[in-house]
DNA sequence: ACCTTTTGTTAACGCCACTGAACATTTCTT
DNA sequence: AAGAAATGTTCAGTGGCGTTAACAAAAGGT
């Protein structure tokens, strides 16, 4: 009885998000370019993001007639209450997934920010506050902690596929699913 | 030096992903309904992703351009090498993001499914693989595994807002990132 | 005040991914 | 073999999200 991955149900409730990534980056734009500067323009924000002003200003009106996005008295863009929290709770879950990454997976540098970025805006309210949480812990100085970190570090070269036998993860299925072959969905289009 | 969140050079890496959420599943029904039924017609990855014919039919067109789809003797659809190291690749991202959330931060059912999927193929190759190893640990019967769990569990409440100071995650930012009020960013559109 | 530059908006277009409807093709039934 | 049913494809239409390019409005320089 439990879910289907492909359950017609759920899958699609990717889409349905009421965030888009790319609403994310607006809002976090004009953030930092309020603190940065002082005030966010949207010639500033399509910038900032790299995308067209033409692009910048529809996107930004969508936002506006959410009512996340706003202008002050000099016609500069705002961020509302709303907008506020959005952003920061995305601005959050990067830093996490960030942080996660790249210092208890011990994934490089470059992956860890390209994999916070694409799920950032996506992860729950639940998940990320749990995330942040188990993060929390296993950062801090507790021994448990340190001792968890250092058996993750330790697993550089693989956690030898080995005692797949043993791994409560694969065991089930039988082969070792950090063997996987590369399939070539990594990188960028042409 | 540090990378910026907004950075225009990366953020828009996400649309240049090769693997589409919805093509990712197209790719796991045609895996599921070959091993539940033994075949797979358009018609019925159709059925299971809950889309049009016409939907799957083009869908699998370009999957077929790709060459990550093709069909057998009998025109039934086929996963071709790459398409089953893709489809499993994803398929076990899900498994292990769904068992991460549910067993180790202990989020409800539902919304470990559903982040689970959302982000089930943006995960990267070294990242998925990581978290494997991480979950591997973590799910073992080891003491530290099972101190580690014990903790996590113990948080049901809280891990209240109080220690914020000695946060090594909020610490920076002042206030608890874990006590942001609730965006309206969850949930299904109208 | 006037002309130029900057900034913002709009329109036409392409790409993805869906819908629904019309059409073509295959397969099943009798 | 012929008609009905199931299956597959194609074709507008929609919505998100980008691009250029043309145009409107605001800001600045002399």
């Amino acid at each position: 009885m439990s879910q289907e991955i492909n359950d017609a149900s759920h899958w699609r409730d990717f889409d349905q998000n009421l965030l888009s990534h790319s609403m994310a980056h607006y809002l976090m734009a004009i953030d930092t370019l309020r603190t940065e500067h002082g005030y966010a323009r949207s010639t500033d924000v399509a910038e900032k993001l790299g995308v067209s002003r033409g692009a910048a200003s529809m996107a930004l009106s969508q936002l506006k007639k959410k009512d996340w996005v706003g202008e002050d008295h000099n016609r500069f863009l705002l961020l509302t209450e709303t907008g506020a929290q959005i952003a920061s709770q995305v601005e959050q879950n990067f830093l996490i997934l960030n942080q996660f990454f790249k210092e208890v997976l011990n994934v490089g540098e470059e992956a860890a920010h390209a994999d916070a970025c694409k799920i950032e805006h996506l992860l729950g309210m639940e998940t990320g506050k749990r995330l942040l949480w188990l993060m929390r812990f296993l950062m801090s100085d507790e021994e448990l902690a340190i001792q968890v970190r250092k058996q993750m570090s330790k697993c550089n070269e693989g956690c030898s596929p080995v005692e797949v036998s043993e791994c409560p993860i694969c065991g089930a299925s039988g082969e070792c699913l950090a063997a996987l072959g590369t399939p070539s969905i990594e990188g960028t289009k042409p």
